[in-house]
DNA sequence: TTGGAGATTTTTTTT
DNA sequence: AAATCTCCAA
């Protein structure tokens, strides 16, 4: 018998053994879903089904790589490399990329990411003579991104009754016109956007039928997890393929549906039992991640939403602590209480930092973790947010990449046409974009003809010197790879030298940027197979085509340790040991964007459930009475979220005052009870825990964190033991000049006093712990 | 044509 | 607070 089914609980290994037929699994948090597809493929490859016939969805290449890998320890031999194992976008690319020439495509052709894609509605915007305050690239971005995701071609979309009806209430009636404009213009570019990626994978099958064939007869099993967040494309993609041979399998959650806003829809889980006959449907209810009171909690909170495919959440694991509900001022303060509390918990329980996870709704909420974080000289490394492809310098290099490889690629060009200067301007790029529009060529061509277009000389003379550059840049294609071809870009633009030569910071960083690039190209060469393994094809084509749909869930610097800090969203599929959940505020989350309707807010209820279900031992969710927003302080109640929680699993105490205007509780501010308990205080020092706690343990982490503290001064604080007389001082009329004594800082002189009436904000210079601005309504102080 | 000062806008969430 | 856009002088 096969010994790796023996780790597997009875449903687990039901739904493992069935190898004939649809099935659903409906997997609930941390049942163990990953382990039953990788056992599961496993399993099939066991029992004859070539790694060849299978292929496998995912919801990140991370996931796909990891599953790979531990598919290959299941088998012992290296056989699942030929597995089609990834994301339905770099799948569908990898497939769109063979097939490109039905469609009329470059086999090069470019993939948009979605600042590019703005981008080309804005121009398509102008060029209609619409105005571009009116029709935001966003807004008509994501109303063409909904209508490609639901299947809806741009002549559909136009004549659509629904749908003109919202555009005319919305007084967007040109959307339909922009959305035709868009596909052209993006068809002339050679380009597809991530939308498209899907829809033209669904015309490929649609309309030529030998390849729906070809590709019906390769995949006879296909596998696809998190089924709740798929879109009536990625549907109707399966649903064809799986219709020859029927094993399909699919694994998900509706309790975690967090992806509708893009053209995700439960509707598909639901709808899966009829859509086969005899589905063998499989329920994993056994949680083996989080405590029973964390379990407790998110069944409860999750309960209030209607309409669910019913299971019942469980777990043999111990009850484990209370989750604990933080209040505190502001967001710095709630920066601040994570910071202190992570180093608390390390001292204490012996963590590593990699151990903890900071989960926010939005990513500009990173900003005040990171800085208390970095205040502490906690290593940390922040997912998501801006991704490193998307930095400007990288994208201006890549661009370069991306005209060589598809001259039909006119935001690229436009983007380096005169990057670094040299003298093509706005007015000559836009004569350039008009004569090609009125020839109907691409913008490159009129730049490789410019003679036959009346430019000035000077102008003239650069864009043919521009266009001798690419062409020569182009001869090498044949026969070098990506990397030989971005090391001439750098060579001959004099793009590495002029950053080199820029000595600020942010020069210096560009550099920096840009060389990492050049590595990545190299390690991308040199390595044996691509991600999906496929290989010799290193091409400079072959390679732009998967940086785009890289995420930055899936550069994996390796297990460090650090603090892990991303979006709830970017967090779905993890686990962590200690999770803090922030910003758990009305109008930041639930969003303010989504408490319109019962759905909406029934999301975001479905993206606590699965921030709460992410920790394994412990819990906090905290959240501010005011944050900055807009570089302005808001105030915000608590989320409606924390009323859902039963009382008996939620530690209150750092939940009480905060508010000024909660003065009638007796518990203080929490950032008063802060300053009493751990973190603050002489007593509670590195030494102190440790002869409390003991050492320590000896395992050592893994790997360097990718964010060491850079300059930890204010971390270190040296120890001060108050006066056995301390009391607080009534600071009021404090002023520049004094001396006074702080129970963690010691003795100092204040050096101003500012900030407002209610508010004053002391700076003051320690002896020992150098300058500090203290808030004087929170800090105890005793003028000496 | 270029670069910079000042004005304006932006925050959901992601492949 | 930060990023992007607009306008103007050189």
């Amino acid at each position: 018998m096969q010994e790796y089914l023996n780790g597997l609980n009875e449903p687990q290994r039901e739904a493992v053994t069935h190898i004939k037929g649809p099935l659903m699994i409906v997997a609930g948090a941390g049942s163990g879903k990953t382990k039953v597809l990788t056992t599961r493929i496993a399993h099939l490859m066991n029992n004859g089904v070539d790694a060849f016939n299978i292929l496998a969805l995912t919801f990140t290449n991370k996931a796909a790589a990891e599953m790979k890998e531990r598919i290959e320890r299941i088998l012992g031999n290296a056989e699942a490399r030929n597995l089609y194992i990834g994301t339905f976008h770099s799948v569908f690319a990898r497939i769109l990329r063979a097939e490109a020439h039905r469609i009329g495509y470059p086999n090069s052709f470019t993939i948009y990411d979605t600042d590019d894609s703005r981008s080309v509605i804005k121009t398509v915007v102008n060029e209609l003579n619409l105005d571009d305050k009116h029709y935001k690239p966003n807004v008509v971005g994501s109303r063409i991104s909904s209508a490609k995701n639901a299947l809806v071609g741009p002549a559909e979309y136009a004549t659509d009754y629904y749908i003109q009806q919202e555009d005319m209430r919305a007084n967007r009636p040109a959307i339909a016109q922009i959305y035709a404009a868009y596909a052209n213009r993006c068809f002339k570019n050679g380009a597809m956007d991530f939308d498209d990626l899907l829809l033209k994978m669904y015309e490929l099958l649609k309309n030529f039928p030998e390849v729906l064939h070809k590709y019906q007869h390769k995949f006879k099993y296909i596998l696809i997890d998190e089924y709740q967040d798929t879109n009536p494309v990625q549907y109707q993609i399966t649903k064809l393929l799986a219709a020859v041979h029927e094993n399909i399998c699919v694994v998900g959650d509706d309790a975690q549906s967090i992806y509708s806003f893009r053209g995700a829809t439960i509707e598909n889980i639901l709808q899966f039992q009829k859509d086969y006959d005899d589905v063998k449907v499989v329920k994993l209810e056994q949680n083996y991640r989080s405590s029973q009171n964390i379990i407790h909690v998110a069944n409860e909170v999750i309960k209030n939403n209607k309409g669910q495919i019913p299971k019942n959440l469980w777990t043999e694991n111990k009850q484990g602590d209370k989750i604990v509900l933080v209040r505190t001022m502001t967001d710095n303060d709630e920066g601040r209480f994570v910071a202190d509390c992570i180093q608390e918990q390390k001292l204490r329980y012996h963590f590593y930092n990699k151990d903890f996870a900071i989960l926010y709704r939005t990513n500009a909420q990173s900003r005040s973790f990171e800085e208390s974080l970095r205040r502490m000289g906690i290593a940390y490394r922040i997912y998501g947010g801006v991704s490193f492809y998307q930095r400007k310098e990288v994208k201006d290099f890549l661009a370069y990449l991306r005209v060589i490889a598809n001259t039909r690629d006119e935001e690229a060009l436009k983007r380096i046409i005169n990057y670094p200067v040299r003298g093509i301007g706005k007015t000559t790029i836009e004569k350039c974009v008009i004569a090609a529009n009125e020839q109907n060529i691409s913008m490159y061509e009129v730049v490789s003809r410019a003679g036959e277009f009346g430019f000035k000389a000077g102008t003239l003379e650069a864009l043919q010197n521009f266009h001798t550059m690419i062409r020569y840049f182009q001869s090498m294609l044949t026969n070098t790879n990506a990397y030989d071809v971005a090391i001439q870009v750098g060579k001959h633009t004099n793009l590495v030298k002029e950053l080199f030569n820029d000595k600020t910071t942010e020069g210096l960083a560009r550099y920096e940027n840009i060389q990492e690039l050049l590595n990545s190209i190299k390690e991308w060469t040199e390595s044996p197979s691509n991600e999906d393994g496929e290989l010799g094809d290193k091409s400079l084509g072959s390679y732009l085509q998967q940086i785009t749909l890289l995420t930055d869930a899936d550069d994996d610097k390796g297990e460090q340790d650090a603090v892990k800090m991303m979006t709830i969203h970017a967090a779905k599929g993890l686990e962590f040991e200690c999770v803090f959940v922030g910003g758990v505020e009305e109008t930041l989350f639930p969003s303010g964007m989504s408490i319109n309707t019962r759905e909406e807010l029934e999301e975001e209820r479905r993206l606590f459930y699965v921030a709460v279900t992410r920790a394994k031992q412990k819990l906090w969710l905290t959240y501010a009475n005011a944050r900055y927003r807009f570089g302005q302080l808001v105030q915000n109640d608590p989320s409606r979220f924390i009323e859902e929680m039963p009382e008996q699993y939620i530690d209150k105490t750092y939940a009480g005052g905060g508010a000024r205007n909660n003065a009638g509780s007796d518990m203080g501010s929490a950032f008063e009870r802060m300053q009493r308990g751990f973190g603050f205080g002489g007593s509670s020092n590195a030494a102190a825990a440790e002869r409390k706690y003991g050492p320590p343990p000896s395992r050592k982490p893994s790997s360097k964190p990718e964010y060491l503290p850079v300059q930890p001064p204010a971390a270190k604080v040296v120890a001060h033991v108050p006066s056995a007389d301390f009391v607080a001082s009534d600071t009021s009329q404090l002023q520049a000049g004094q001396k006074v004594e702080h129970q963690k800082f010691g003795f100092g002189t204040v050096s101003s006093v500012e900030g407002s009436a209610h508010n004053p904000v002391a700076t003051i210079q320690f002896e020992k712990n150098g300058e500090k601005k203290i808030m004087l309504n929170y800090a105890k102080l005793r003028i000496v």
